[in-house]
DNA sequence: CTGAAAGCGCTAACAG
DNA sequence: CTGTTAGCGCTTTCAG
């Protein structure tokens, strides 16, 4: 790999000037511009982002990172492919990391990404209230949240209205005549389960079909939804629909259910949180509130990257609309 | 962010001391190395990956690059997971690049990945003649392959028996009674794709089913199952069975065929090369392929350490078995 | 318009 | 056992 100084040589001038021409900062002489594209060809330089990077933090260094806490969920590989898209357009590279709900797992991964003099960060944080990375963003930088906020601190988020979306998933099992509605929520330290507890409660309370005998907690895992989805079944009463926090937990409990051999949705209604491209594939064909994931992970990387350039901006936080994508399932 | 310099100073020793603690290079009595993990505690101190990088392509930088196509795809998915852990274990941090089929995109993400001055890669490449990747792999990077190897260079590579699973697969549907079973396949260009096409061919020739009419190739994309499939389903002699090359086809085709208010496996029945955790889930339980998607993620990223350690160890080519997991769609 | 030189944070000889 | 020093490849004043 060539440096700038081997290109500087062959061209016969200065490092400096060859800097100028790679960034066209200063003006540079037409002639001697060409001999350095010349000799830059030739060499087949490319520059170093390392020393690009550790040269100056007022430059951009074109790294981001991206922190989320499950990459086997397919809402976050779409929030993912959104910010790799605005990413790569300006030509930006993301180191992912994903650390899988573990807390110290989020740790050393903030260490890392800190001690990678990244320009920017769009992260899910474990729970609202995540000091690590309230201290990075106190310390300046450019921070951008996803689909969970961070308390007592000012930060960009883009999220979904995740009551109204659960509000209007378990209407449509109460306008539909189901009467005991179960709710599977994913971990409750992360507020989007909150959220959408929360409009679960509000449209049974309405509807006086309140139960809290009926909500499982886990922890939004395929597996959790696979395990208290059973348990729902082998209640001596069980609930004749449910409601499921979130992806993993819908495809567990659709699996249990199947296991079980049981009719959807004559014997058990259900309606999940977060659809699936292939959602109408599935048996049944499923009732799902759709995040416009791919949106979300689009707009936090635009926003990030305005941040990085106006670390000034006042701090917004976007909600995009969930919405009922109503299929056979209920 | 406090610097090795501001440790040292604190400390009242030099910053070559402090680097050692940092390594534990050398012997460093006992007190001071006491002062300067003080020092380091207080002052929050964090090397600089960047630093440490930009200085020694000798020593390693903990920093590995993925280049995969398709970060929708559930396979690519699972492969990444597997790579992520050995990469976290191993104090590895991931730039993780998704070229989309784009190689125009993949040409870049190669150029950033070299620019970043990454430790090793781990890739699937565009197509086995990718003359990029074999220039960097002759440059000297340590790299593995995943999923999809390179002609006429020696490499490490890590992928699955395709043609054996694919004849495996089809021979299922002849042993079913089918006759007309059709292959919608993945890019051509894709070695997979071609490998799958022949264990296909083998097992229809031996039945003395083969019929080129009912082979469709697409691009690999969910779009192309879609499409490819209604073209299959709209011939005057629709096949009864269909072999689809990956995850994203069988998705797309299944959405026609339900569209269609066809029955599987009655009407046309469907067997597809890669699983996915939820297959059970769908309409009906699909019968398909199964890659050790993650096993291949976490032997790759096995492979590349050890390679980064020993760049001398002889190439070797990984290949794990595709297991059928049969369950109703045929 | 161009060059010299300082320095980003760190490692690795080389002396002492 | 510890300090000095020379870079890694680049940007950025500051002079010419």
């Amino acid at each position: 790999m060539a440096s700038m100084n081997e290109v500087a040589k062959r061209a016969g001038v200065s490092i400096a000037t060859v800097s100028r021409v790679l960034n066209n900062s200063d003006s540079v002489n037409e002639a001697t511009r060409l001999k350095i594209l010349k000799a830059i060809k030739e060499l087949k330089y490319q520059p170093s982002r390392v020393a690009k990077r550790l040269r100056s933090k007022s430059v951009s260094s074109n790294l981001l990172g991206v922190l989320i806490p499950d990459i086997q969920n397919p809402f976050y590989v779409d929030v993912l492919r959104g910010i790799e898209d605005v990413a790569y357009r300006n030509n930006y590279a993301i180191i992912m990391c994903n650390y899988g709900q573990d807390e110290k797992k989020e740790i050393l991964y903030l260490d890392i990404l800190q001690s990678e003099a990244i320009d920017g960060l769009i992260a899910a944080p474990v729970n609202e209230n995540d000091q690590r990375l309230k201290n990075i963003i106190k310390g300046g930088l450019p921070v951008v949240c996803v689909d969970r906020g961070l308390a007592g601190i000012d930060v960009d988020i883009v999220w979904v209205n995740n009551e109204e979306g659960a509000y209007s998933a378990v209407s449509h099992l109460v306008k539909s005549g189901y009467k005991r509605i179960a709710y599977i929520s994913g971990l409750p330290s992360i507020p989007s389960s909150r959220m959408r507890e929360n409009g679960y409660r509000r449209a049974l309370e309405n509807a006086g079909l309140m139960d809290s005998g009926l909500i499982k907690y886990g922890n939004s895992s395929y597996a959790s939804g696979v395990e208290l989805c059973a348990e729902l079944l082998d209640m001596p009463n069980p609930p004749d629909a449910i409601f499921t926090g979130n992806n993993l937990i819908t495809l567990g409990a659709l699996e249990t259910i199947h296991k079980r051999k049981k009719q959807i949705p004559n014997d058990v209604a259900i309606v999940g949180f977060d659809d699936m491209f292939w959602a109408s594939s599935l048996n049944p064909p499923l009732t799902a509130v759709r995040q416009p994931a791919y949106e979300i992970g689009k707009r936090a990387g635009e926003l990030l990257i305005q941040r990085i350039t106006d670390p000034q901006r006042p701090c917004i936080q976007m909600t995009l609309n969930a919405e009922l994508m109503i299929r056979s399932s209920c």
